[in-house]
DNA sequence: TGCGCTGATACCGGCCGGGTATCACAGGGC
DNA sequence: GCCCTGTGATACCCGGCCGGTATCAGCGCA
């Protein structure tokens, strides 16, 4: 009756997303009619027009959008599944730990080193990504917890535990005359000509016009900053990246930024819990 | 390669489940040898073995259990799928929002009388259930948003909009000696020999232990007020059921209650998206 | 009006899922 | 020790379904 098969699932979202029955059959290496009769099946079984064709055009129901919203998290969650399967066999009582590249040494260092000591705690392997792919790979279980930053990243449908929360500072060019004051405000580095603000990708990959550059790692934003190309603002243990071509100037007005723990919510396993209860203790208990 | 099926997914929980291939098989509808073939088949594609099965018993591998949790909830999320999609179909522009019942009365009836005046809203259908069921109404496909209650119900894995903030009342039987005083403490209603506080379920089904009765819904428990054989304690807006037998006595060292609008956070829809809106603009920002 | 494009239909073949029969092996009772 | 029982694995067969090719049926367009 709602046994909706995976297979059904993936030739659906294909169709939904070409919108045209001959690429999505071609794009999942079969031929049209088979794919035909499958999405004809589907909506024979559910009792629901997933499509409208009319004659020269295919387009989505609101039952179809619907659909297809489900069947992509369902697939997402399905090729996790299998991914953690597999990391849960090959490398048992491990854990993946995904964060920024760059960002945060001493507060993970501290969080493994809490870890590591508890009685029993299992390996932790450290996973680096680019921005604000976090939230991915914890979704198609590549990893288990992450290290996010709000409000930079998207912590939607995430458990979250606060770890440490900071100010903002702008990192300039270190020979540039605003990097000799003490502190400066956010409308202050936000309008130098000569200095466009960096800008980092969105959700979904894309970036907000401007005309500052697009970044879309650490060591990259340090070298054109250095470069004296652009600004950054960025959470105050930046600092401990930084070069001597970098100055770091504290933002009187900017919101504070608070680095948390993150995690899938329906994730059950001990060793998750383990980590959680740890940072738990050690940063929230102890501020 | 990660094609995980759903009837692969289906077969291995109910192996998982039961931890023997026959009563499995039995459960499922099919003989006991196709059973045994399709996980053997779905463990050599995933290249993990989920199962030990030393000639007498069948355990689960570590990885095993991995599969189960997510195998539990991809077919959940499957079900769900197929219901949102017929629900879509056949209520289009219809939003079901679930609710204990007989909580909160004039709340929700503000929330939808604001939700009626915003131009282009959605017609929007109340769907009650008994204590602690809505996250499972949201997460099985029957309701696109709940009235809930913290620390009361479990909101992991939910987004929520913080609605309504209230002390805590004790419910008493209105001829009982306490229910004369102007306010009370925890300590003084949870120690009343003649009167054992009432107990709800927890998010299993399950009761704590205890001498007070259990407790699914409402009107069970104002039943029981009224008789004089338990006392409660709820939100300060639980007033507004009370019977004349019945006398509600403020707690000045309970824990707030605030009630949240929830729902699941990969939900795109515009009319969740359009609730939400005008529940935050009503709510949050003139307190 | 014919051509091209697109999805639906018809039909066929091979594969795979499911069934029955049977085996291999461990325990337990006598 | 033997046999019986219970369990999962294996062997084999059959039917249905998935996928392929060929073709049709509309509609737009030149």
């Amino acid at each position: 009756m709602d046994t909706l098969e995976t297979r059904e699932l993936r030739y659906f979202v294909a169709v939904a997303e070409e919108l045209h029955f001959s690429r999505a059959a071609e794009r999942l290496g079969i031929a049209q009619p088979p794919l035909s009769r499958a999405i004809a099946q589907l909506e024979r079984r559910l009792g629901v027009t997933l499509l409208d064709r009319d004659r020269r055009s295919v387009t989505l129901t609101d039952a179809g959008q619907v659909l297809l919203d489900e069947a992509r998290a369902i697939l997402d969650a399905t090729t996790a599944a299998a991914r953690r399967t597999r990391r849960a066999a090959s490398t048992p009582n491990r854990l993946a730990l995904v964060t920024k590249a760059g960002a945060n040494h001493e507060l993970l260092r501290k969080l493994l080193d809490a870890h590591a000591a508890e009685p029993g705690a299992v390996e932790v392997e450290v996973l680096l990504c680019r921005m604000g792919e976090q939230a991915r790979m914890l979704r198609d279980g590549r990893a288990d917890v992450a290290l996010m930053q709000r409000p930079f990243d998207d912590l939607t449908g995430l458990d979250t535990e606060d770890l440490l929360t900071e100010q903002q500072v702008a990192i300039l060019p270190a020979e540039h005359p605003l990097a000799a004051r003490t502190s400066l405000t956010v409308a202050d580095v936000s309008d130098i000509p000569e200095l466009p603000v960096a800008r980092w990708p969105r959700q979904d990959g894309t970036y907000e016009p401007g005309p500052g550059p697009e970044i879309h790692d650490q060591s990259q934003l340090a070298q054109l900053i250095a470069l004296g190309h652009t600004v950054a603002v960025l959470c105050a243990s930046s600092r401990s990246w930084l070069w001597n071509a970098h100055a770091a100037v504290s933002l009187t007005d900017a919101p504070h930024v608070t680095t948390v723990l993150a995690w899938l919510p329906h994730n059950r396993s001990r060793a998750v819990a383990g980590l959680v209860r740890t940072a738990t203790r050690h940063f929230v208990s102890a501020s």
